[in-house]
DNA sequence: GCAAGGTC
């Protein structure tokens, strides 16, 4: 018996030999120098086996040479054009490779990773191998890490390839190449020859660049379109032993004046302030999850300040040299039998980090968290070695994974917090303080912050006369634009591209000059170029279904994949349907092109509908902004990296001031009395910070609910959510990208599709009303607290009874949901794959938070991608 | 000259 053995990568080919044969194989060179072929026997299936790998897909398609010529056909007849497959340019030595080694063999194992591509390139590698030898058997070996328990049970139980999987792959592989090309050659022929700066450029189309810039257009016209609002809110201060001691209103602020006014008077007339109560909690900072390919991106481009694509390049880099793991991972969890203490050790003679290292040798290491996310493929990203050579952006790239990587096998930081309750003529006033007990893992992870902040010692029942008791006014703050991070997390919410290819995408209409990249302080922004913004408000203008530059597309897409997955549907109906419909499209597209082409040119000229907007697309990517922002391109009113540069400085205390003010007037007006914003937003404690925004947004207990920002290492940090200023009890939550009231975008509590690479299991978690459902968090105290359900999206009395956890298989009977209503069976579409939490939106990762009664944002304003 | 998906 002999057997060709074929994996996906080279470095899979190396491991599984190196299991199955004990580590006693012999090695050959094969025709491409990256893919070795290994040798031995396996005694196990009595056979002679030979493991050799591929690297990625082994074959391309492209249209036939009638009509691969732009100017060989009108590009509607691309929808239906012959598709030559073959393989690929730089692929001839593999195949090669392959072609040698069938030669011979009874047996064909595929060894390629356990998705969809693999599935797909398993069937390429067939094909190839059945050139020479046409009657091989094809096997496939199912494994879901590279431990010996698994790979051994593989080789022993191989099954057959899945075709259904591999034919989704092709109908996408065709449809994307079909559209893609179909639009780009119409978009950059008609903009060619009908807008002169353009004459030179290719406009390219594709189903995942174009969402992608979609994203970008979308946040910054929120930024553009965004109109301050005016608060007022009463501040108080106390002297204590000569320390003064802010206080924040339990209300936030109030968009009425006249009741704010009201109620400082009442503050006014009888200051005195008690000291209703004074609570101290132990509190935590989470160390940070494992560390995913998303999540690298990231948190890497905000820490670093490189691009996603840059970061990925580098651990490219580094993986190839054996300094890191493979870097393209989903998963947020370590196998149970990784070996942790080796690598920590590797670690200990480092002159930074080493002594860190060695503390968790010496007993200081605890298992890391577990995320929610697992490829079966490949485990969270780490370091394989110590490094010592490395400089620049390598070594600052290296050193993050690192420190992650150790701070992840530490343990949380402890403190204490402190809350002082005060009262003052039946206001709520709170400060809070925090004592940190045990830095942990804040000792090598540098990059998150935790500080202490002492209050006095207040007592109840202690009575005060404040030291500074005013009414203030603040402004609502303008959204930020998105960063590299933002649009990152944006696209891998709404299944844009996949883990490998997300920073590609971006990368593109940067290439592309749909997008300009803008630094602004600490900060790198993306700002749409006038080109960028004319293509997408052209197509919207059209007015399609589905918008081209919005993610239902790709949605759409993927859904169709699983479809045929799941035997619902089969390649061809696909291709069928999807061609019709979108050579529709197309035909209505170029029929209507004439707007783009308009929309465009006003644009590019300065004429469109957003004139401030935009950075123009001929390479200047930084002072062609006009408009309000005097010549800047649009910037939030919020300083964009801690939290807010509303009135910064404002907290300006009115030093000196020794009593309450007097009633009447609100103490200053204009910029300067804008709210400062209690921006300790990196170090606060484990909770949510207070990043604290203002915004029109109230929550149940009618008071303005503020901003806030995740920070602790969830894959929702950075993420900003609308919360109740003071009460918990409240419970009001809101992501403030699914909340048309809040800042950003909406990012989709509906359907999440999970990408090519990714296991194909689709929700679509829809309500009894057959509303697309959202998420929220048990705030109440209890076992649940902090857990995740869904509901109807509909206000509270409006709201149908759909209830279901988020961590729970479908079939579950689950506890009493927060409502009182029972849980339902969850609306699961497809599910061979790894079930995994998706629809993220609304609520995955831990942010503490609470739930939210009625959702404003799911009653106000329209959903962004709709 | 076009897409998106693998991977070196």
């Amino acid at each position: 018996m002999e057997i060709l053995c074929v994996a996906e990568k080279p470095s899979i080919a190396r491991a599984i030999s190196q299991i199955l044969s004990g580590g006693q194989s012999t090695t050959r060179d094969s025709p491409n120098r990256f893919t070795k072929n290994y040798d031995f026997y396996y005694d196990e299936l009595r056979a002679e086996i030979t493991v050799t790998s591929v690297a990625g897909h082994l074959m391309e398609s492209d249209f036939s040479d009638d009509y691969r010529r732009w100017e060989s056909c009108d590009p509607a007849d691309l929808f239906d054009a012959p598709i030559i497959t073959a393989v690929r340019k730089d692929g001839g030595p593999i195949a090669r490779n392959l072609e040698i080694e069938a030669r011979g063999k009874n047996m064909l194992m595929i060894w390629t990773d356990c998705d969809r591509e693999g599935e797909h390139i398993g069937s390429e590698v067939a094909s190839v191998c059945r050139k020479t030898n046409a009657r091989i058997e094809v096997k496939r070996a199912r494994f879901n890490a590279i431990i010996p328990q698994q790979i051994h049970h593989a080789a022993r139980h191989p099954v057959e390839l899945d075709r259904r999987q591999s034919d989704a792959v092709e109908a996408r592989i065709q449809l994307d190449l079909r559209l893609g090309a179909a639009f780009t050659r119409m978009q950059t022929k008609m903009l060619q020859n009908q807008v002169p700066d353009l004459q030179r450029k290719m406009i390219s189309y594709g189903p995942c660049q174009f969402p992608t810039l979609g994203f970008v257009v979308s946040r910054y016209q929120q930024v553009q379109a965004f109109v301050p609002e005016t608060f007022w809110y009463i501040y108080l201060s106390i002297m204590v032993d000569g320390e003064e001691t802010d206080f924040t209103w339990r209300r936030g602020h109030l968009f009425d004046f006249p009741a704010t006014l009201a109620l400082y008077e009442l503050c006014v007339e009888s200051p005195e302030a008690t000291i209703a109560q004074v609570t101290k909690k132990p509190t935590k900072k989470w160390r940070p999850l494992p560390l995913t390919t998303v999540e690298l991106q990231k948190s890497a481009s905000r820490l670093l300040r490189l691009t996603p694509k840059r970061i990925l390049d580098i651990a490219d880099d580094l993986y190839s040299k054996g300094f890191l793991s493979y870097p393209r991972t989903e998963t947020d969890q370590f196998d149970p039998d990784f070996d942790f203490m080796t690598l920590i050790q590797k670690q200990t003679t480092d002159p930074a980090w080493g002594q860190f290292a060695q503390s968790l040798a010496n007993g200081g290491f605890n298992a890391p968290r577990k995320g929610k996310k697992n490829d079966k493929a490949h485990p969270p990203i780490h370091p394989t070695a110590h490094v010592t050579n490395l400089v620049g952006d390598d070594k600052r790239v290296y050193e993050y994974v690192t420190r992650r990587f150790l701070a992840s096998c530490s343990k949380d930081a402890e403190g204490q917090q402190t809350t002082v309750t005060v009262i003052v003529a039946g206001e709520e006033f709170n400060a809070t303080g925090l004592t940190i007990t045990q830095r942990n893992y804040l000792e090598v992870f540098t990059y998150d912050k935790w500080s202490d902040k002492q209050l006095p010692d207040f007592e109840q029942g202690q009575h005060f006369i404040p030291v500074v008791c005013e009414m203030r006014e603040g402004q609502t703050s303008r959204p930020s634009l998105l960063t590299e991070a933002d649009l990152v997390g944006l696209m891998d919410e709404n299944g844009i591209g996949t883990d490998a290819t997300i920073a590609q995408h971006i990368q593109t209409i940067i290439d592309r000059e749909y997008v300009m990249t803008r630094q602004e302080d600490s900060m790198k922004y993306l700002v749409p170029s006038t080109l960028g913004i004319g293509l997408v408000e052209g197509y919207n203008k059209i007015g399609f279904d589905r918008s081209l530059s919005k993610p239902q597309l790709r949605r759409e897409t993927e859904q169709r994949m699983v479809d045929i997955c799941e035997g619902r549907s089969t390649k061809n109906d696909m291709l069928f349907q999807f061609i019709e419909q979108y050579r529709e499209v197309f035909l209505r597209a170029r029929a209507a092109f004439r707007q783009v082409v308009e929309s465009v040119r006003d644009y590019l000229n300065g004429d469109g509908n957003v004139t401030e907007g935009g950075a123009s697309s001929d390479g200047d990517d930084n002072d062609d902004f006009g408009g309000e922002n005097g010549g800047r391109p649009p910037r939030g009113t919020r300083a964009p990296a801690r939290g807010g540069n509303r009135g910064a400085g404002t907290r300006g205390r009115a030093r000196g001031t020794t009593a309450p003010r007097t009633r009447g007037q609100p103490r200053g007006k204009g910029p300067s009395t804008k709210r400062r914003q209690d921006d300790d937003s990196d170090d606060e404690n484990s909770r949510p910070p207070r990043g604290a925004g203002a915004t029109a947004v109230s929550c149940r207990c009618d008071v303005p609910a503020v901003e806030r920002t995740v920070v602790k290492e969830t894959s929702n940090k950075g993420r900003k959510f609308w919360t109740c200023p003071n009460d918990p009890s409240c419970g009001f939550f809101e992501w403030a990208d699914q909340a048309s009231g809040g800042s950003a975008s909406k990012t989709g509590a509906s359907s999440r599709t999970i990408p090519a690479k990714r296991t194909h299991t689709v929700y679509a978690r829809r309500c009894k009303c057959d509303l697309t459902a959202v998420s929220r968090t048990v705030v109440k105290e209890g076992p649940n607290r902090g857990r995740i359900f869904w509901t109807c999206p509909n206000s509270e009395n409006a709201r149908c009874t759909f209830f279901e956890w988020d961590d729970e298989q479908k079939e579950m009977s689950g506890p009493e949901c927060p409502n009182g209503d029972q849980p339902t069976k969850r609306s699961r579409t497809a599910g061979t794959g790894t079930t995994r939490s998706s629809g993220r939106a609304g609520g995955r990762g831990r942010a503490k938070s609470t739930r939210g009664g009625t959702s404003r944002g799911s009653k106000r304003g329209k959903q962004w991608y709709e």
